[in-house]
DNA sequence: TTATATTTGCCAATATTTGACAAGTCAATA
DNA sequence: TATTGACTTGTCAAATATTGGCAAATATAA
């Protein structure tokens, strides 16, 4: 649970009137496997976002912020370093894209 | 490789001159594997964080901090949506924060 | 060469995640 | 209250990923 992605998704299939049963099929999964992923007890696989986004007219780009970000908040809930732990990755991340 | 948390705990172990040999046991493992561990071709287990930082006289709170943000990082390298994500999940992070 | 420290490669063991199915709840409505 | 349709939940084997342990390789110094 607690998760952005599926909240969104949720949302967006909602707004296109789509059931998950229409939905899940496109994505080669059952409906017990979507409305997990909606719930956040399972991911969606990282390559089926812009299929996903496709089907639900989205954006692939928001949906993949929100899958990482959700990645992101499944390693620091719970910890008190967290916004340290953020801050130091975010550096990292700067430094290496900095050197390409 | 591209391991903080690695790099830092070799500076630490060699700062204490101590062999893989010596601190590896104390963890209850291999040289081969700390020798990975700091290569950060393998993670330490998060529960052996503090018992290494007493053993390297270090803080733990900065050991864990930079093994957190190794594992931020391993889930954004290479992405290029890396940075947005990062500001929604620390967007999540400090307004679950503020629930408690 | 020998000795010591570290690294690398391999693969079985262990742990985690997923896929598939059945059974369950819930709401609408006949 | 029985039926239908949409969604949810639980279980568990299968698929994946990670780790532990060992042996061999490399490196450096004496």
């Amino acid at each position: 649970m607690n998760s952005q992605f599926g909240e969104r998704i949720r949302t967006l299939r909602e707004k296109q009137n789509l059931y998950l049963r229409q939905v899940a099929p496109l994505l080669e999964m059952d409906t017990a496997q979507l409305s997990k992923i909606e719930k956040g007890l399972r991911q969606l696989k990282r390559e089926q976002i812009p299929i996903l986004a496709e089907i639900l007219k989205a954006s692939s780009d928001e949906l993949m912020t929100l899958w990482l970000a959700d990645q992101i908040y499944a390693v620091v809930k719970d910890e008190k370093l967290a916004n340290e732990a953020m801050q130091v990755a975010e550096k990292n991340i700067n430094q290496t894209k900095r050197k390409k």
